[in-house]
DNA sequence: GCTTTTACCGACCACTCGGTTTGTAACTAT
DNA sequence: ATAGTTACAAACCGAGTGGTCGGTAAAAGC
């Protein structure tokens, strides 16, 4: 049982590893070895644990890629607030990260789709689905908020989620390079100026 | 004189196959080989042409993507119209030539951002070059509209286009599988609300 | 105590990559 | 006509690539 333990930490950190080496120079452009070099371990080591490079790179997304969006994105606009306040902060503080990170390489889930878009089927179908969970918890935050009087009735929430998604992975995808503390501001204000517009609007009393 | 010819005709060959190939299966994943196979031209040819392959990169970029972004991004929003139709038609026309096409992989321009993002400085300056160009001319058509009493004039027009830019590239990231039609459709109603939240409120007479 | 299983090593394979070198046919300038 | 230049072909190089395989030491199961 404590077999499986070991087994279970030399995975692990081979995860770690790629993921972190995967984000950095892309999934094509970091070989097994080089993972492998970092952890000194052997090819043999990697190709007894896993079938290939892929099913490796599928464990990895399903075991912290999903996770990630989920702790980053999702848990933080579950609640009945405003979705407008629980989207705004939500964004502020994934933007907030992403500048005060060195190694800032850009939204992990949209870089690889990129990256394997229209290029590979079978990890796109994984990744794909990560984006669908994300949509499908902004339009219930948003239904949700239109329920409690928080977002106008005529606004089309779906249609709110691909706008929310698309800017996201923009502002994401223009922060890497150049002045992303400047971007970022600028992105949120025009962020709260739309949700401003899709807001219940508060008859005077 | 007509040598001269020749050398630009076989260059220009080049050139359209390698940003078919590397548009398509990404730069890094393309060999120069592949390009070359493609042409029935050898490896003495491309290098008697170029340098390397990152220069050849470079050409490419200089000679046909700022031409596209031109022709698809900032000739169609010049005018004195209001910005906000001017836009919303040119992102309008930008996606309905996306869903329509049958070899979809993105923007052109984001995709090559996301792929060199903190990986080649070299070829990453010269593609925020192109986006910055972009920029530049979506902040003089909204000022423009500014001016002109299209555009509310308490709207950080700098803001405006970063929005804007993050929205495209992230709608274009995602259109690329799925179904692109219902996306376009739900982003562009989007972006006409977040238009009208900008435009000058119109006083009733 | 003996056997089997597990976790890992490291040499090796066939292949691909960007890039170099050498050779040559055709054209140009004199 | 001849000498030089241009535009390409083709073989080649060394460094990597994902993946295989035979071996081994230690632990687990009986």
């Amino acid at each position: 049982m404590d077999k499986n333990l070991k087994r279970m930490a030399t995975m692990h950190r081979m995860q770690v590893t790629g993921l972190e080496l995967f984000y950095k120079n892309g999934y094509y452009n970091t070989s097994v070895d080089d993972i492998l070099k970092e952890l000194s371990l052997s090819k043999g080591a990697f190709y007894h644990h896993y079938e290939s490079k892929e099913d490796f790179f599928i464990e990895i997304i399903q075991n912290f890629m999903v996770r990630k969006v989920y702790s980053m994105l999702i848990e933080p606009i579950e609640g009945h607030e405003n979705p407008a306040t629980l989207i705004t902060n939500c964004f502020e503080e994934a933007l907030e990260t992403a500048v005060h990170n060195e190694m800032d390489f850009g939204f992990l889930l949209s870089n690889f789709i990129c990256e394997f878009n229209g290029r590979n089927q079978r990890i796109m179908k994984h990744l794909n689905d990560i984006l669908k969970i994300w949509e499908v918890n902004l339009v219930s935050t948003l239904q949700k908020g239109k329920l409690n009087g928080y977002i106008d009735r005529h606004i089309d929430c779906e249609g709110a989620a691909v706008f929310l998604i698309s800017s996201f992975i923009g502002i994401r995808t223009i922060m890497v390079e150049a002045s992303p503390n400047a971007l970022k501001y600028r992105f949120m204000s025009q962020l709260r100026q739309y949700f401003k517009s899709i807001e219940t609007k508060q008859t005077v009393v």
